[in-house]
DNA sequence: TTGATTGTTACCGG
DNA sequence: TCCGGTAACAATCA
């Protein structure tokens, strides 16, 4: 299952993997669908990620675009590759390894015009370089809605999901239910300077890890994945061991201890 | 077999 | 117009 921030890691990582890439796009959607098989023989130049998005840049302006979604998953295998495994959207295949696609949300092949679209729709991205958080604060500052849903937003900050959502705000001791408007101007700057840490160690460890990593006893990759949380699906708070409090917001369950984090 | 899920978009009613 | 709620979609695992 695929957490925001993988989707940088991809981007890192797959370049180098797939440097002589054979492409097989079994079920692309876009307007170049046709067109999708003619990808592989195309130079790959770059893949760039933005927000939860993944954008395979091909020479001729064709581009692949990506986004995982709840579901989508990224396979690699050993070359020779074992035979796809369900419905395997797009395999690449490098010299030595093979990547294989199967559940995104969106698999499409684009122009430029329809990625500048999906450009032009997402907030900065924390994990960027080219990110202005100050586009995120116009925004939060004169929004009614609750923090909590601004922060699902992509529009606003592209790249955080429902668990950072809750650990982000736990860890600001602010009440996801804290109108945006109410946000003062030093709690924005530290939400996004932290927004940007936990991404940035997330896409480090693979993982998304929220808790003081000098408490851990053991290594990262030993510990269960729950236990690097501090709220999320937890039942006591870490601060003062008072119950969290779930409920739904933009449809998906957020956690908050209503002590801790105070309402405005 | 059922339910839950680290996401997004479209649509509808108030 | 804005807001919240709901449904649809993808695939896997416990």
């Amino acid at each position: 299952m695929p957490e925001g921030h993988t989707i940088h890691r991809f981007a890192r990582d797959q370049a180098k993997l797939i440097a002589q890439q054979k492409l097989h796009i079994t079920s692309p959607q876009g307007r170049f669908a046709d067109e999708a098989k003619l990808i592989d023989r195309r130079k790959l130049n770059r893949i760039e990620a933005a927000g939860k998005h993944l954008f395979y840049h091909f020479s001729g302006g064709r581009i692949l675009h990506v986004h995982l979604g709840l579901f989508g998953k990224f396979r690699v295998h050993e070359n020779p590759p074992p035979p796809p495994r369900g419905a395997v959207r797009v395999r690449m295949t490098g010299k030595e390894k093979t990547i294989d696609l199967n559940g995104p949300n969106t698999c499409e092949v684009i122009d430029r015009a329809e990625y500048q679209d999906i450009l032009d729709r997402l907030g900065p991205d924390p994990l960027r370089k080219d990110a202005d958080p100050d586009r995120a604060w116009k925004r939060i500052h004169a929004s009614k809605q609750p923090i909590g849903l601004l922060l699902m937003d992509q529009s606003i900050i592209a790249g955080i999901g429902n668990i950072y959502r809750s650990e982000i705000l736990h860890l600001l001791r602010i009440h996801p239910r804290t109108p945006g408007n109410e946000i003062t101007k030093p709690q924005f700057n530290k939400l996004w300077k932290l927004a940007k840490e936990l991404l940035t160690l997330g896409v480090k460890h693979n993982r998304i890890i929220t808790i003081d990593l000098k408490t851990l006893k053991k290594s990262i990759e030993k510990t269960p994945r729950r236990k690097l949380f501090r709220v999320f699906k937890k039942p006591n708070c870490p601060s003062c061991g008072g119950e969290i409090e779930r409920f739904k917001m933009a449809s998906r369950k957020v956690f908050a201890c209503p002590a801790c984090q105070s309402s405005s």
